[in-house]
DNA sequence: CGTCCAGTTGACTCACCTCAAACGTGGTGG
DNA sequence: CCACCACGTTTGAGGTGAGTCAACTGGACG
């Protein structure tokens, strides 16, 4: 899910290359800091629900993530959430354009990252690595576009169902999905509460769209008709 | 409003420089060719309501507002319609990551663009241009991070708020908001229907927090109130 | 076996949508 | 100069999708 750079020289749980491949790209920057990039310290763990950064904090360092799923979220100051992207393994994330952080991130469930550090990108003066940031920014821009999209004009079904459907595409097991969030972070992913989100799938399931053999694992009958919501 | 990428050695109508200012950053490549990037032709007109590109055209050519606005958005099959962002005079827009336009763009009123020829980024190689892209693909991206937020988590009355200081930030005039786009257009923005937007704008009037002599010009009487809503 | 917590379900409410009518302003033609 | 029209906007009345509040369920864990 969301924008990949693919920085070499780790090893990543999902290898998921195949997936906007352009893993070779970067052979070149494979020790770190040729581009004005080096790793910072080695792999990090986090526990379920810990905050890897916070809003507003210094930016020096961004992540890629290892194993496990990372949200990137904002927080009105009465608490309500907008989760702005889910991250998997091969997935960038907490990159800024300025040296703060604009989003918060915390781990979904345990999860190992790896830190990067970065100098400004008026430094870096590696043309390749800075088509490689600039790829995963308009990526990362173009997801937005459509989550945008999502939240301002679909109803709750279409928005479960289009949920449903971007997970399905990168589940390796094709039809199933296992689920490591929470309804709570689902429905703040898409806009809803956690009642909405629980109804609407419970709706689904009588309608035979969709099978729950437990509550964080979705049997997708009917991927053709959940497409068909997205049109 | 949105992301700005300066491109100079053409006349800006609403010269606001000083936002955002990178202005100097490009003196290197005023003549066009050197980064990959050249003038397309010359200053192109467009009628309200006319399409400069569709979803899905092809994105070899993307844009610099000269002067008026133009909005680009997505569209449901049924429809539907989410406004990403409107662009004003020194906003690039249409600069995509493939070769596909990801939205349509069309004119909010008649207005002139400059087009520019571009070649894939994998063939820029100006070190300055390259960063300048990524900068204006990390600036859409933290702006539709923050549009999310709103169509997902604010109500109607928060929504039109964030909407009225969002203009009154570039308006000239301080405090009067001329606007360029019609009800239906900051619904679209905002995810709501024009009804609503034409109720809550009346709520606003008769709570004193604004004034609207005309439908097209908003006086904002209290914008501490109005950037209240917004914490 | 009891506790805990995520998830589900139900009853009710309400913010926003829908449909429809009225208003107002700007443009056109008589 | 005024009558008329067109179209964007406002307002009203009523409906509804999703939210709120609260009770219940069921697996995980001690």
């Amino acid at each position: 899910m969301s924008a990949q750079l693919a920085i070499p020289s780790h090893p990543v749980a999902t290898p998921d290359q195949a997936l906007h491949a352009r893993t070779s790209w970067l052979k070149t920057v494979d020790g770190g800091t040729a581009g004005g990039l080096q790793p910072s310290g080695s792999v990090q763990h986090f526990a379920q629900d810990r905050e890897i950064y916070g809003e507003g904090d210094n930016a020096g360092v961004f992540f890629k993530v290892v194993s496990g799923v990372v949200r990137t979220c904002k927080f009105l100051s009465d608490g309500r959430r907008q989760i702005d992207a889910f991250h998997v393994a091969g997935d960038i994330f907490g990159f800024e354009m300025g040296w703060e952080h604009t989003l918060s991130a915390e781990a979904v469930c345990d999860c190992t990252v790896i830190p990067y550090r970065r100098r400004g990108i008026e430094t870096v003066n590696d043309e390749v690595l800075s088509q490689q940031l600039f790829s995963y920014a308009m990526r990362s821009f173009a997801r937005a576009q459509e989550h945008s999209l999502l939240l301002g004009r679909r109803s709750a079904v279409e928005k479960v169902a289009a949920f449903l459907i971007e997970w399905a595409e990168q589940s390796p097991a094709g039809t199933v999905v296992s689920l490591a969030m929470t309804r709570q972070d689902i429905a703040d992913y898409l806009g809803l509460t956690i009642e909405t989100v629980s109804r609407t799938l419970s709706q689904l399931e009588r309608d035979a769209l969709i099978e729950l053999p437990t509550a964080r694992q979705i049997r997708l009958k009917d991927i053709a008709a959940l497409q068909e919501m997205n049109a």
